[in-house]
DNA sequence: CGGGCGGAGTGAAACGTTTCATACCGCCTG
DNA sequence: CAGGCGGTATGAAACGTTTCACTCCGCCCG
């Protein structure tokens, strides 16, 4: 080529520069400056049997919860030399399932994934191929695969156990009906608490809305202020921040002074969670943390020959805001 | 192969089907799914000199703006049997450059971008290379490229147009000081609506927090709150709706009312300023429609030898909710 | 009956790297 | 002076597709 060398010494040049000449490897990077020459990935990953690409497939792409893992990840991911393809599956399996053949044939070096309700097809027949698959945000079913995820039982029972405290008695549970387990966990998490607290479980009303959105917040607020004075919760459990910012919404919309007059807990603990004009308080967990750790998993795994499954469990912390205190002028009040 | 028939025809199968005869094809399709065998996209794009992805690279992936973006380009971009592989800059050029060297590698198709301040030299370099970009959110520097953008002038305008109607005479402008074009226009627009209708500038009011996040907007709204009461500004236009989100939070943080004493307009008209406790007035653009046509536009430069540039502007829409609207009762009483 | 035609499948080249065995060269050492 | 060695550079194979020219074969038609 123009430097007057072969393609090898242009591919040792470009992948171990100490082993070429200094006359030559100068000669060879000024063409290659010169020329705008640049790499074929392809052709390098095709020779190499793999490609230098990870996939991350997430429920929401909408839902801020996501993106800040999605940064965890490609806080790991990037200085490792490793380009992150992001898949959103709107929690649909076909979509999800779409996203998968794709980076199949990538031939990603792993997955990281927050799958859709079952455990698909697509993503076992990855894993048959050697592919490496890190369940993101929820449990492995079996320890042949690594996974991190929250304690969701526990975070559900820190979640009503606050408002038990707080003296509320009939509380709402508002969740997807989609059949996540982590919503399943949340939710069992709740139903113990107000069973420890109460003695059963009558006072918790479940609510499932259709999406787990704002949009799906604000229908499940519009039935609970449908509901007679009587038989009304005053607190919501959601199961996640964005159904929580939905019925804060609905809530004021119709008057309804919060936390006076309804107490909300929300989960996940997105940045919005905090900036809301009624500051919520929700289950936080550690966004950006769960994506590292899922994505150093996944790399271990990918390059290292003694990788050992593993499955963390991080355990979420309540954070207390507005949304769920009684005002001081208030309990006087009262 | 297993069928008995040699890779041609198994290409074939896969890329022409009807080319191949019924039990053939029957018999090769039989051994792809007995041996899970998945097409190598790397060796496929070697040899075809492309590769069927496309980048897009995003200013902050944690501001919904930009996911509602790249919802936007998904809808084109799937159907099109086109991954995105979706980057974030983080406003920081070192980063962008970073994300744009290694699309290039890849081969991508083409590139979505909403660049930092100054156009890169990396940018031009894919460019040179022959490889598609469009500008996203961003107006071309020359005729020679596709760019997709919004009036941010007229945005501007109609942001302060609304808040002059409705008498406010001080205004704040809350915006970045990262040098942004689409910022300075906003600014631009606004200072010109200032100075038609008050008949200075002197009643405008810049504030330029670090970034263009919640924060940023909490960090201006207290330098606004501790302004002395006749100087103090008693509306605010922000360059986007994080920043109006924390103006919002920390005007009632500190019990200014909104938008009884402070009115707020935001831009972009994200999900959250309509479900914020007090809905936000925003000025709108067309978030999925700006990707899908950004899209549109790399697909057809990719595809299309004809392909002409187009630099289409869309025209931003004011949506007046409660934070710049004052309420009945008040309106009587004053 | 022979020529030609069309459908079906084959085989090899090509894509742009990396890798590895090999060649070359000058120098040191025995 | 011969042998060997270390440091450099080379050339060719290999990665897994797609593509295209080609073969093969049966059939139709003249």
């Amino acid at each position: 080529m123009q430097a007057g060398v072969s393609v090898g010494t242009v591919s040792n040049v470009l992948n171990r520069p100490d082993v070429v000449s200094p006359p030559t490897r100068e000669r060879v990077q000024a063409a290659i400056a010169r020329l705008g020459f640049v790499r074929n990935e392809s052709a390098r990953h095709l020779r190499a049997g793999r490609s230098r690409t990870i996939g991350l497939v997430v429920l929401d792409i909408a839902n801020p919860f996501f993106t800040d893992v999605a940064r965890g990840v490609e806080d790991v991911a990037n200085p490792a030399g490793l380009a992150v393809i992001l898949c959103n599956s709107d929690d649909r399996p076909a979509k999800e399932a779409a996203h998968l053949d794709v980076l199949a044939e990538q031939r990603v070096q792993g997955v990281l994934v927050t799958p859709t309700a079952e455990l698909s097809r697509n993503l076992q027949a990855l894993r048959d191929r050697g592919t490496p698959v890190v369940l993101l945000d929820r449990r492995a079913p079996t320890p042949d695969q690594c996974a991190v995820a929250v304690d969701d039982v526990l975070g559900g029972r820190l979640a009503a156990d606050h408002l038990l405290e707080r003296g509320h008695r009939r509380i709402a549970f508002i969740g997807g009906s989609s059949g996540l387990p982590q919503v399943q966990e949340r939710h069992a998490g709740v139903a113990a608490a107000v069973r420890d607290g109460t003695g059963s479980e009558e006072s918790l009303l479940v609510l499932s809305p259709a999406t787990l959105t704002v949009a799906g917040g604000r229908e499940a607020a519009a039935q609970i202020i449908g509901m007679p004075a009587g038989r009304r919760p005053t607190a919501a459990v959601c199961a996640n921040d964005l159904m929580a910012l939905g019925v804060l919404q609905e809530m004021v919309r119709h008057g309804v002074r919060v936390p006076d007059e309804f107490a909300i807990v929300g989960y996940d603990d997105i940045d919005f969670a905090a900036a809301a004009a009624v500051p919520l308080t929700s289950v936080r967990k550690p966004r950006q943390e769960l994506g590292r750790r899922a994505a150093e998993l996944l790399l271990d795994e990918a390059g290292n020959g003694e990788h050992q499954h593993q499955q963390p469990v991080f355990e979420p912390v309540l954070v207390v805001r507005e949304s769920s205190m009684v005002r001081r002028s208030r309990t006087v009040a009262s």
